[in-house]
DNA sequence: TACATTACTGACCCACTGGTCAGTATCTGC
DNA sequence: GCAGATACTGACCAGTGGGTCAGTAATGTA
């Protein structure tokens, strides 16, 4: 007794093979993102996704219409995640300028590179050129509000005169694209070979910050603040005298 | 009168459909590096690839026995070209560690960002997980002598005192990673939507290099020598008085 | 013209996989 | 127990694309 016969005009019960809600998914979308980021999109098989999850390709294709609908759900899934979760610090956070940047950006990238997101990133760049409508929600989504927030400290720091007057888009740039490259790293070659330091984010994250913070400080201005530095070990042995 | 197949034994003049030597691969290689850039490895076609280059799928078989092995020839292909270019820079340029830092990166890397070469970065980034075997190559015939040179650089500095003395091996991935991710962005998000500043490399690479360099310079043991800057433009505008 | 070598072609084979759907198992209320 | 809804399954279909190879064209060259 297939109840998609409808019998008549409406299907005022029939549940016409209609999407589950929101129960299994999770699982789904966790098996995705690995092998899509392990594999790439066009190589990974339905049905290992589905193994992976412990079901069957049939009950994947309940969840999700398409295997491009699957790819999507994973992309906007952890994206969203993350971006709550860097909204949220933004919130929480206050402090000079200068420590802001340091404090925020070392917390919130150490927190995504240990995440299962950090692979959304390789996977966005990996297939956006298949699925452009992807680009734009990662760009209106990610791209956009991240590179603001950042910009906005900068710029109240430019205005504070901590800072010097850069150019804020690019210095954004600076700041970031080596944490994302990080990201993207640890889930390409990073997962063939040792990968040195980069394998140890927390003392690179660190001593970059500290990088283009100082290149950011006005000369001697204003007092440049000490170095809120937690001694990152072997860099910088203090030769700026105390 | 192939002089591979040793008269003895075996057919003694049979082609045996062997190899060419090196006549029309150039065509090929072009044609699979657009194509995978573009729509990854596992989603183009054998076919599209020598229909691009203008030959049939069968010709394109006789100069490359896989599509795998097609994969890893354009990678060797445009890597190696890239790293004797980058090699032929370093023995050209003179001048003061700072100096030789700035002109040298900059030079080498607006010179790949505009090659096709580009496209290479996100091929590997995208495929080594499913072929580790490119992996040891471009770790060692890449990222090695290409981070060992900046570190050179970058030793020198602080030995000279000119530098502070910083974590070397993560200061050399503050330089180079913020480059390769713009070559990557270039060929994955940058082809979909218009991507601001990142598509004027000039500025954000100069930008960079000037950040990065002010942040390792000693703050003020040696007299820091004056930024050769070519006038960033919006960029810092002397605030630093005279 | 006859023969040989090289360069190239594209129809064909077949393994593979996205997507479908008839059917089974489980659960609920009565 | 049974009726009906819900949750899931896996055999099956059709399109696709990597790789092959018998054959054709072009180029010698005698």
């Amino acid at each position: 007794m297939p109840p998609n016969s409808v019998p008549s005009t409406a299907a005022a019960h029939s549940p016409v093979r209609q999407r589950r809600k929101e129960a299994r998914p999770l699982e789904l979308l966790d098996a995705a993102l690995t092998l899509f980021v392990q594999k790439g999109f066009a190589a990974t098989r339905i049905e290992e996704v589905a193994e992976r999850a412990g079901v069957s390709k049939g009950t994947l294709y309940l969840y999700y219409p398409s295997k491009e609908e699957l790819l999507k759900a994973v992309i906007r899934e952890y994206l969203s995640n993350q971006i709550e979760a860097g909204a949220e610090q933004v919130r929480l956070h206050v402090g000079s300028n200068a420590d802001l940047l340091r404090t925020l950006l070392c917390d919130w990238w150490l927190g995504v590179f240990d995440s299962p997101a950090a692979g959304v990133f390789k996977l966005v760049i990996t297939e956006v050129r298949s699925f452009p409508e992807i680009a734009s929600y990662y760009s209106s989504a990610v791209i956009e509000p991240g590179s603001q927030l950042v910009a906005n400290i900068l710029e109240r720091g430019i205005a504070d005169g901590e800072f010097r007057e850069v150019n804020v888009e690019a210095a954004v740039h600076s700041l970031v694209l080596p944490m994302v490259m990080l990201c993207v790293h640890k889930h390409s070659l990073g997962a063939c070979v040792p990968m040195d330091a980069l394998m140890q984010p927390e003392v690179f994250v660190r001593q970059h910050m500290e990088l283009i913070i100082t290149g950011l400080l006005k000369p001697s201005g204003t007092v440049p603040p000490p170095p809120h530095t937690k001694s990152t070990r072997s860099a910088r042995k203090s030769a700026a005298s105390t």
